[in-house]
DNA sequence: GTGCCCATGTAATCTGTTACATGATTAG
DNA sequence: CTAATCATGTAACAGATTACATGGGCAC
């Protein structure tokens, strides 16, 4: 147990929080979690879990749980320790309110430098794909329990919110070659 | 010139963009411009930037400008090469659809494990903070110019967005009290 | 001439990715 | 027995961060 860090990355505090909601879980365990997520923000990789769950054991973070099985499966759970920087981590105003990385806003600042026909082509399709995207979300939502649930619904919301912002660019479209002709 | 990659990553399609909008352009104006934008995406520092540009110029999508003034300023343009990858980075509907990181959504998939009360408290100053941005943002947003007002204007959805999902937070809060009592 | 901005870079470090390697357990 | 899954890790590499180092030009 090394001095604590002053922060987590996203990643650690998202770990904290797997093993916070299924306590005596295995790194294994972990990874499938991020695996299986449908929101691609981590891959889940061995080479990313594995050094991560130990930086949180050496900082005394998580801590491994007397052994069930024979075998060398090793089990963790937060420390008290855990909690609290787990609790800081989710209660950081500062973090929590940044934009973060988001593909399709990044591009949104470029997109006008295509030729408006070629944009439009693009943004409709798009926002088609869009469409179909956030009806699976919405028909697997009823399924997700609280977190999963919570997160699914900002998806949707995230992809409403391009698809307005779409259908407001593709009208303005029309309308800049409706005055040029 | 070596053999070109299948896919630019976000940072290099981003500083593509930044040189197509103002050709000859120095490696330190890109900085700049990464520096000054308001969404913290990037932190524009040197060890990304110019390890990024010699990659692009020794790839061919993006060639130095004959010297203009006698120190060793390079600018940069984009080649034509440099041009078609930048707009296949546009268009790309598999990346433009991603979801990103977004540490807010990240949060809200661990938030209901604390405490109602601590939780309650942290949403509703967290709502004021983003109403607080949000407002700024608006202000701003009629001095932008095209690429960058597309941005803000996704930037203030998403904390639309954000606020319409702590008020129902808040109120199932407040409901869930209700039950308890 | 002094301090500030323009301009370019490197070094150490951190964290993530893919791909590989290994072995135990379990289901058919 | 054998294939899949559980489980743990390492090695090579990529890309970003901070901090440092350097130097030219210009305003006061």
């Amino acid at each position: 147990m090394t001095k604590p860090r002053a922060t987590l990355t996203e990643l650690e505090g998202a770990m904290l929080g797997v093993v916070r909601l299924e306590p005596n879980c295995t790194a294994y365990r972990v990874r499938q979690v991020f695996l299986a997520s449908r929101s691609t923000e981590w891959s889940g990789s061995a080479g990313a879990v594995y050094p991560a769950v130990n930086r949180l054991q050496v900082e005394g973070l998580i801590g491994e749980s007397p052994e069930q099985d024979g075998r060398g499966t090793k089990t963790y759970r937060l420390t008290p320790a855990g909690l609290t920087a787990h609790d800081g981590w989710l209660c950081d105003p500062d973090r929590a309110l940044g934009a973060g990385l988001d593909p399709f806003r990044t591009r949104a600042g470029f997109w006008f430098v295509l030729p408006p026909k070629r944009l439009h082509t693009f943004l409709t399709g798009l926002g088609k794909q869009i469409e179909t995207r956030r009806d699976e979300l919405l028909r697997e939502l009823p399924s997700l329990d609280d977190g999963d649930a919570a997160m699914a619904t900002l998806h949707v919301g995230l992809q409403d919110l391009r698809l307005d912002w779409i259908a407001k660019q593709v009208k303005k479209l029309a309308k800049d070659r409706a005055t040029r002709s």
